[in-house]
DNA sequence: GGGTTTAGGATAGTTCCACTATCCTGTTGG
DNA sequence: CCAACAGGATAGTGGAACTATCCTAAACCC
């Protein structure tokens, strides 16, 4: 299929699609001629992918960048792949942190797993960050987190198994992790909303411990 | 105080806060005469706010307006307020949405009181926007998100009660909503990335069941 | 009292992002 | 044969958040 049709199947206009060709997004057809590209399935799935990584997870062009050569590095595994997926969806920072007291605390009691990891460096990131603004986390608010949170992980997110390229397994798991993490924040809002309401809100606080 | 000290003083430069007072994010200061006026701690106190709001909870300009707008608001009390300010941190939506057969099963089981609230509205609207996206949310975990976060919840966010000034309240709760929502989130891929990496991921997904 | 700063107001310019539109040349299908 | 479309290059758009320039008038300082 050529531009036009591509364009139209995809609902991306071809003005996009050139600008995504120019920025590396979207891989080159096969050059039939000085004014004619063949273009696969697998590029209209690419376009899906940016369209679903750009229109329901919000992520940047560069961010989407990175997704995709990560895709087409043939070294890494899909394992890998969805580590970094994950990664760049939630915004994990990618250079190592040296450790907060709270996370050692946390890794040291053997509920997780002793490994450096993106999750890890963001985790540490923000902790430092926290005690920087002198808003430094409490560590029993931390514990319950904790808990939480390892209930949540139990559940597997991915309906990815089913996926039948990178392509559309990365849609997947970055659609899935937006979308849950998402969930959680409501959730979470849904809950204070509905303590601040009941009876026992002391003046100014939203809830009572 | 004057526009430069001002200036000075909180570390935004002067043309910054012109465009503040032009947007009408920032009050006028009374006016001396035609080119000159005197600004207070309260413009101090304020701009500390917008400046925090911006930087450390990314908040858009026209947010801060609405928060402001609320801080200035006489007739809101400072519960109502607090309300106002974590629905803009968290980007809650604010028109009704109906309710979804989820949320109902949740409100009805008697675990939340069953009011309407702008987090309410997110969540329904949430709730529909995957069920369009074609990734419904499995009411399994619907409800250990629920058991999570309502054991989070119990914990007060707010250190507000020494707030001084209703922008030092905003702040300090728009910087702790912020930031202990991020924790969540953080926590969260720091345990899956965990359990990803212990034995029994099985191929594709990321964690077990 | 005159010269240098500065305030405050108005207006225009800048940077970044993600496109979108225009122009041009070169096929190509009917 | 020629309108239509391909592909490439380049420029323009619009929103967001500033930033810079210009201007007049007042004030501080000696």
């Amino acid at each position: 299929m050529q531009l036009k049709e591509l364009g139209l199947r995809s609902g991306v206009s071809t003005a996009s699609i050139k600008f995504y060709l120019r920025e590396g997004l979207l891989p080159r057809g096969r050059t039939m001629d000085s004014s004619r590209a063949e273009y696969t399935q697998a590029h209209l799935r690419r376009l899906e992918l940016i369209k679903g990584l750009r229109t329901v997870v919000g992520l940047g062009l560069d961010r989407i960048k990175a997704v995709t050569a990560a895709i087409d590095d043939g070294q890494l595994g899909d394992v890998e792949l969805m580590g970094r997926v994950q990664a760049m969806v939630l915004g994990l920072a990618e250079d190592p942190v040296p450790d907060h007291p709270l996370t050692a605390g946390l890794v040291g009691s053997g509920r997780w797993v002793d490994a450096p990891s993106q999750a890890r460096n963001s985790l540490n990131q923000l902790l430092h960050r926290m005690d920087d603004l002198g808003v430094p986390a409490r560590a029993e608010v931390l514990a319950a987190y904790a808990d939480a949170v390892d209930q949540v992980a139990a559940l597997d997110l991915a309906s990815a198994e089913q996926a039948g390229s990178r392509d559309e397994l990365v849609l997947a798991v970055a659609v899935g992790t937006h979308l849950y993490s998402q969930l959680l924040l409501k959730m979470l809002a849904v809950a204070q909303a509905s303590r601040a309401m009941r009876p026992g809100g002391r003046g100014r606080g939203q809830g009572a411990p």
